[in-house]
DNA sequence: AAGTAATACGTGTATATACATATAAAAAAT
DNA sequence: ATTTTTTATATGTATATACACGTATTACTT
């Protein structure tokens, strides 16, 4: 759907302001359709995220701070995120013995399982939903890269 | 800087996948530039969108619905936004008198004063920051509905 | 070694989202 | 005309974000 019915606008001063809001909606429909798929396993978008982040390092642990960098939202509180995953039995949490200020976090062989069917239902999603080609794909990723040049 | 080092992971299983994370990023690190304008004025992004919405209607007024249908993530919850908006008399806000269901909203002086304000300030910061030329922003737009084509 | 600064994490608070449910009014059905 | 359904908005709850601040531990400075 085009993004003038999408907001029901159609005036932009720019392409470069219409790709901002071009690039919130699509990111905010995109979390839409990822968190429809993590429904069923009771987690979400953000849950999902750590442990994909956890997943990198399996059977080996991380420190708060390095899942943190790894986030794709950056000001994610990953303290608060591991308190749901902990309940769930997704992810153990314990204090580094090296430095008693870290907390070491790894997945559980429960949390790896959920997030295995996770992403099998994510990649079916993407397979279904999002047809663009590789190519064109490749051109959407370098552009993105361009509008945050100055990053 | 490349999605690579942002979230510090090299291993995509496609260019669309990557392209999915790139714009949850992009829109991530856009709506803190965003954020980071409008903090002077005490107000937030959805906020600032609330306003944005209802200027287009000003002097006029506007139901709650239609500033719904308006909003670029549309699950926001309107009546919330407008509780605080309402505190800080930057909206006006009343029931409706042919339909008692609705309640009919419009900016004030003051909200479409710092609206305007507000404006300024992120167009401004879009100038400073966002440098993408504008064929190549055309390009991203098609992309980006082209990525979203079987919503 | 003692004092100071930096680091890592947790927590408090206000705001927002996502979703379910409640309430009131209007529209439709009988 | 009464009942039922639909519509418009509000509210309750769990989770998340953004940011400030607190606390424990380590590193640095003198």
């Amino acid at each position: 759907m085009k993004l003038e019915k999408v907001i029901k606008s159609t005036h932009f001063t720019s392409d470069r302001q219409k790709a901002g809001l071009n690039i919130l909606y699509t990111a905010w429909w995109l979390k839409t359709l990822i968190a429809g798929e993590l429904k069923k396993y009771g987690i979400t978008n953000e849950q999902y995220n750590v442990m994909r982040v956890l997943k990198g390092k399996h059977p080996g642990q991380m420190c708060v701070r390095d899942i943190a960098s790894r986030m794709i939202e950056k000001s994610s509180n990953v303290p608060r995120l591991m308190d749901r995953l902990e309940i769930k039995k997704m992810i153990r949490r314990s204090t580094s013995t090296i430095d008693k200020r870290e907390t070491v976090i790894s997945l559980t062989s429960v949390g790896l399982h959920i997030l295995d069917l996770a992403t099998i239902d994510i990649n079916k999603m993407f397979e279904r939903v999002i047809i663009i080609s590789e190519p064109k794909a490749r051109q959407l990723n370098e552009l993105l890269e361009i509008y945050r040049e100055n990053e």
